[in-house]
DNA sequence: GGTGAAAAGTGGAGCTC
DNA sequence: GAGCTCCACTTTTCACC
């Protein structure tokens, strides 16, 4: 593999433009179309009407604030491999898992474990409450789980 | 466990009003403060201090674009467990995870291996190449890979 | 928290490729 | 037709009080 820019097979591609566009936006989210726009070449109601389109297109889902989850209190984190009972669903699992807010993400897999469930806890206390409930609720057959360490990337 | 709101031990506690205005701005970033202000009975000034204060303690990290990855032509996510040689040293490993632009995220975990990976790309073949690529740096023992089926939550 | 000047956002008209 | 700029108008921001 050579490149780093995946073609795309759905949809029209992004042009150079763009992908400065959503460069400088993805470093600030709240920068004025009329800075944007001095870095690309271009009026702030142009940068206005590509970054629409992109919107437009699905490709820009929305802007969001970036929250330090320590400085909230959310201090321990882990994931934890979870394995179901052969009659559970996709649509089950993430009923069930959809009832804590200490889940931060989760995704089916393939391997072993059925899906892979990142949380957010307080502490290590709270942590294992959480990972306890998880474990009792009925798709749930048995889990597998791994605190965080430190973040490396991301 | 009964509380969702963990405790800040380091920092004053955010009101509820913080609480409010970091919801709304966590589902649309780019909302004006005089919005997020009928929200919480605030004037635009306001709002704008809280969130200024917010910035300085660290609590706000930033802004930013939400992409979909797909429509970007990263179709392909997967999770490797990361199993070092017994010198390589987190740094080392951040270093060697760095060069990899499909590398989304990173952490060291406890448990059977030293780090688990977050990886994008454009298609498996792709993903091949990358975690192979991975298996060959120089800290790196041996791997072991889920493929993302589909996003649950997050 | 309020006020007002400056800046940014918004949408139409007309231009160029 | 797609995409740009220019322009006028509205809204928001931000440095004062």
């Amino acid at each position: 593999m050579t490149t780093h820019r995946p073609s795309e097979l759905g949809g029209a591609a992004l042009d150079e433009t763009d992908r400065l566009l959503l460069e400088h936006l993805s470093r600030d989210g709240r920068a004025s179309y009329a800075e944007i726009g001095l870095l690309a070449n271009l009026s702030a109601t142009a940068v206005r009407r590509r970054i629409d389109r992109l919107r437009a297109r699905g490709v820009v889902r929305g802007f969001t604030v970036v929250l330090d989850p320590a400085l909230l209190g959310w201090r321990t984190e882990a994931f934890v491999e979870v394995y179901c009972r052969a009659r559970t669903s996709p649509e089950e699992l993430m009923a069930s898992l959809r009832q804590f807010p200490e889940v931060v993400a989760a995704w089916t897999v393939t391997g072993d474990a059925d899906a892979l469930v990142h949380l957010r806890a307080a502490d290590t206390r709270h942590l294992e409450g959480v990972i306890e409930r998880i474990r009792k609720e009925p798709g749930v057959q048995r889990s597998r789980s791994s605190v965080v360490l430190s973040q490396l990337i991301g």
